[in-house]
RNA sequence: GGAUGGAUUCCCGAGUGGCUAAAGGGGGCAGACUGUAAAUCUGUUGGCAGCGCCUUCGAAGGUUCGAAUCCUUCUCCAUCCA
């Protein structure tokens, strides 16, 4: 199965601009493509872990990835998509979190010897000139055609700034640029950047009188038409320190029926093959396949040791309630007083609740447990020396802490 | 620049002097049922040294025994007119 013909059958093709030619480009290897992150962040998360492997498929195929980052863009802020304006960010900030992008694409891109490349389209964005931009490019744009894009559309209700509507702009003169400078002739991005990206092949049509391509990824949407990889607490990250490798595992481990094998089909490297197989499982054969899910997404993130071990804590902490490696608080002296500590407190330090009327809550409805115990005792105090041996708290069904004193 | 309407707790949204830590829904959390699923049902959902106190209704002042609710100024948003 040659790439493009994998793609699609993973379900991640969402719009092409020309089917036949970017069949022709990217299975012989003859395209040298670019994807898009604004920097908005300190870490990169599941969304962006798509283009990255949409990157490495491409890149397997022969193709040449380019890693665009958003150091110009980030300080317009992408409406797309969007109901409420971005928070704008300080320049340091921004620069950091390029670097943060950085260091985590190189993990999955293999940016040696020229095999790919990355930018900060800030070099290029950030020296131009307001009056012949708008005189070169301005002038290729219709505000009309703008208007009736996709990505305004929702913003048209809730209010659109001038900063904003021009970020198609620059997002299609960082396609025309890398065009010229690289030979880049394809974008990719995810489906919400259609419009963004069109702009820029049209950009290139009209300027250069030569033909670029675009496509989008499906977005990695739940069964409920929400975005996956979003949890209460936010996204879930890459970063190990943003998102344990437990934590990650276990987002993956507790995906609904229906989007398990979407979600293997699109994120996972396994042979599709393989995954066919899958095609009937049902009832609770399928919460086989969310551990597979769970194991090869973490493997890919955070490597093959980080994946065992947090599938072998999971399966320990679900059947025995205990794990070599599961989270920890660990507590200090300074955490007791005169030598004890209440239990209440201890469930707040363990970040299991977030705050003591929230504990005191969740003892109330007979939700915490040590070890096997359930605790129904709002005034229970744990002595110091009780703490020899480390033991289990747990809240609710899947929030277990390993407590230690150091 | 002018006119009008608006800003309520995580979100949507009721509340127009005391009975309001603030209806209802969504979401979250916990319990039952299960397969670490979904659906369903139940409870819960500002904080603290639990029954009392403190903080909250865009911001700052004021009126009042008492304000989310009335007045003043300010900030922001929407719509219409220029």
């Amino acid at each position: 199965m040659k790439i493009y013909e994998e793609l699609q059958a993973r379900g991640l093709i969402a719009q092409v601009t020309d089917e036949e030619e970017i069949k022709e480009l990217i299975n012989n290897g003859k395209a040298t493509f670019y994807i898009g992150f604004d920097p908005t962040a300190d870490s990169l998360h599941v969304g962006h872990f798509m283009a990255l492997c949409l990157m490495k498929r491409l890149q397997m195929a022969g193709n040449k990835p380019i890693a665009l980052i958003g150091g110009g863009t980030a300080m317009i802020g992408d409406p797309s998509g969007r109901s409420d304006m971005r928070q704008m960010m300080t320049d340091e900030t921004i620069a950091h979190n390029c670097e943060c992008f950085k260091k985590q694409m190189s993990r999955f891109i293999d940016f040696s010897e020229g095999k790919a490349l990355m930018v900060n389209n800030a070099d290029w964005l950030k020296s131009l000139n307001y009056v012949s931009l708008l005189q070169e490019v301005g002038s290729h744009f219709s505000v009309n055609r703008m208007l009736t894009a996709e990505c305004y559309k929702q913003r048209m209700e809730k209010g659109l700034t001038f900063l904003e509507f021009n970020y198609m702009i620059m997002q299609s003169y960082d396609f025309y640029e890398l065009f010229q400078k690289y030979g880049c002739n394809m974008q990719f991005g995810g489906d919400d950047q259609w419009s963004n990206m069109l702009g820029g092949t049209e950009l290139i049509r009209r300027k250069l009188g030569k033909n670029a391509c675009a496509m989008t990824i499906t977005l990695l949407l739940n069964s409920e038409g929400k975005k996956m990889g979003k949890t209460q607490s936010g996204a879930v990250w890459l970063d190990p320190n943003k998102t344990s490798p437990f934590d990650f595992y276990q987002y993956w481990r507790n995906v609904a029926d229906a989007d398990v094998l979407k979600c293997i089909r699109m994120l996972t490297f396994l042979p599709m093959e393989q995954i066919n197989e899958m095609n009937d499982w049902e009832g609770s054969q399928l919460n086989g396949a969310k551990e597979i899910l769970a194991y090869e997404l973490t493997k890919l993130v955070h490597g093959d040791i980080e994946a065992q071990k947090a599938e072998a804590s999971a399966k320990a902490l679900f059947s025995t309630g205990v794990a070599e490696n599961m989270p920890t608080c660990e507590l200090s002296a300074d955490d007791f007083a005169e030598g004890t500590i209440d239990l209440l407190t201890l469930l707040v330090r363990a970040e299991l609740a977030s705050s003591k009327s929230d504990a005191r809550r969740a003892v109330e409805q007979g939700g915490v447990m040590i070890g096997s115990e359930k605790v129904t005792d709002l005034k229970k105090t744990l002595q110091m020396t009780e703490f020899k041996d480390e033991f289990i708290l747990k809240k609710g069904k899947k929030n277990f802490r390993k407590i230690i004193v150091i």
